[in-house]
DNA sequence: AATCCAATTGACAGCGCTAACATTGTTCTT
DNA sequence: AAGAACAATGTTAGCGCTGTCAATTGGATT
């Protein structure tokens, strides 16, 4: 029951030095062989990596990114943790980085260009080696800092605008357009539309547009608005249902912001009696994984968050400096029929 | 409209020794000042202050670190990023980040203690202020790098085992605990429980633990389980209650692991119309938000993840350097009635 | 045998910054 | 008026590692 053992050659801090001293060694042929680089003879190895492990030398990655002038951190500025989208994006740049030795480094900018500003220049701070950044509405400085920085910048979530770099997404205004195609075919005439603030989110806000394209071109247009002032929630979705349908105007179909909202409308209508599609069908944005598990299926757009992070890392490892070309990834969208629409 | 300039002063990388020559100071006064570090005169800051900005000065952080041998990196080992719980903490851990300037680097584990030892020697060449992880379960030299790495370490979500440092978390045995003798002061008799893979996650196993104490002190037991060989999930959580339902014992309450699978249960039961707590009762754990938004509110114990991850990173901070003593912090838990059981 | 080559190892000079210890004036004590 | 105490700045050495350019060796080539 050995407790608290120190460790084997007990010393706060093991250098390289002191392994290349005691493997009787040069330094540099240490580094070399913790780096796996340059050739290195099978005994030099085995004689250094005993040493290594009998004194538990860990190499110390600052002094390493201080000397080679580049770091394998890669920055990560999101707009929220809340927003269960963006947990599942940083998921993908997790898978996406398994195996290499890559580190990301999150922050979060609670959907203010101001403070991603700070943030990215935080993140600058430690020489990454890339970066990546959620949408494409920067303050100047941010722009100017990661343009000039020569690194690779990713920017997801959307590929309607022209991006920095690199850009990994969808573009909102076709999934817009194409549910409101898919609702038309389906036989809604009547449309609502149940949402959340655009001002931190931007991109509802083009989907909601692309929509309108799709109803215009068939006629229609939305006959009634249900907006929570703030953030999207289940709670408010359920809220902002009850008073859609409180509202003098009838329609056959709500298309919500998102799952969330959508979310919220299909409990609203269980809870309230409301028949499901025959009284009122309910379309989402997202394609959630409990979207699947309701007692009806929810009919929504399935958005590939997952796809986006991991592609983004993809991109970036494939050609980790920048060239001349920008590059767009449409990792694109599909339609869930389910069953409320 | 002014397209892609170039920085102020353009040059690839402007270093603190530049901004001294040019303002005419030694380079430790620069240090100075960027750090907000000693005394400086309000003309020097100025002077400085007008060349950095005219430059578009950074600090390397890499530099400053190897220097100083101090980093402002919170090393984060979290299990995974697909349960909701964890992005929670990390919100937590973002909250009282704010307005520091440590940075988190984040890292998963697979919930695989092999995988979490190579993340934590990952993180530690970073040299990081304090490390956090999830859970008292690590491989051996995992700990003894913890341990005599002297820096804070941080180990959440649980207080029944003995920390290496700091632990943040709940009681999961008197949770479940105290949902059985809630449970049993309601009237219920007849226990099924819903449940899955505790191989990756050892607390609800512990909650179960105490569900059955509470059980056996009142002379029952659970009369039928319904376990799924894998993960949480909302899915999961309605198919096992199918599952249950479709048992030749009949139970009057579902315990279940958690929310997600509680939550599949509720579906289940709205869509098979079985009447929730008159023929079902259904108990989860977490106390997620959408839990709340059911038609029916979901009862459940709150797990106050948000608030480990913010609790643990004010003990940190508090006290950035280890002392002999460790410390426990309970955060608690909220049995919430709702109406499901 | 002279030349060339690849494999293996090393010496040296920083990377950009900060800790620790001076070095100046200035103001305050007694 | 002499010393103490403080404010403001500077000098000197690295932090622990890696890029660059040799140096050495033992064949392989012609």
């Amino acid at each position: 029951m050995r407790q608290r053992t120190r460790l084997p050659e007990s010393r706060a801090r093991v250098t390289l030095s002191e392994v290349a001293k005691l493997a009787n060694v040069s330094e540099i042929t240490v580094s070399r062989i913790m780096r796996n680089k340059g050739p290195i003879s099978v005994e030099t190895r085995e004689k250094v990596m005993a040493v290594v492990n009998r004194l538990g030398y860990v190499p110390n990655r600052i002094a390493g990114s201080l000397a080679s002038a580049t770091s394998n951190i890669i920055g990560v500025a999101i707009p929220s943790l809340s927003n269960i989208v963006f947990p599942e994006v940083l998921r993908g740049i997790h898978a996406g980085l398994k195996g290499t030795d890559y580190q990301p480094v999150v922050g979060v900018t609670d959907y203010s260009m101001k403070t991603e500003e700070v943030l990215v220049r935080s993140l600058m701070a430690w020489k990454p080696a890339a970066m990546i950044l959620a949408g494409f509405d920067h303050t100047d400085p941010t722009r100017q800092i990661l343009v000039q920085s020569g690194i690779r910048v990713a920017e997801l979530m959307d590929i309607d605008p022209e991006p920095i770099d690199i850009a990994v997404g969808l573009s909102h205004r076709s999934a817009g357009y194409e549910s409101g195609r898919y609702l038309i075919a389906r036989g809604y005439r009547r449309f609502g539309y149940v949402g959340h603030d655009w001002a931190e989110d931007k991109r509802a806000k083009v989907r909601y547009d692309g929509l309108c394209m799709a109803l215009a071109e068939a006629g229609l247009t939305i006959m009634a608005h249900s907006i929570v002032d703030g953030p999207s929630s289940t709670l408010a979705g359920r809220a902002m249902t009850a008073n859609l349908l409180a509202g003098n105007t009838s329609v056959d179909v709500a298309v919500y912001s998102n799952d969330d909202m959508a979310i919220g409308g299909v409990f609203h209508c269980l809870g309230a009696g409301v028949a499901l599609r025959e009284k009122l069908a309910i379309f989402g944005f997202n394609g959630l994984e409990i979207g699947d598990a309701l007692p009806m299926a929810l009919s929504t757009v399935r958005s590939n968050r997952f796809l986006i992070g991991k592609i983004a890392i993809e991109k970036i490892l494939e050609q980790p400096d920048r060239r001349g070309a920008r590059s767009v990834v449409d990792t694109g969208f599909q339609i869930i029929p389910g069953e409320t629409a």
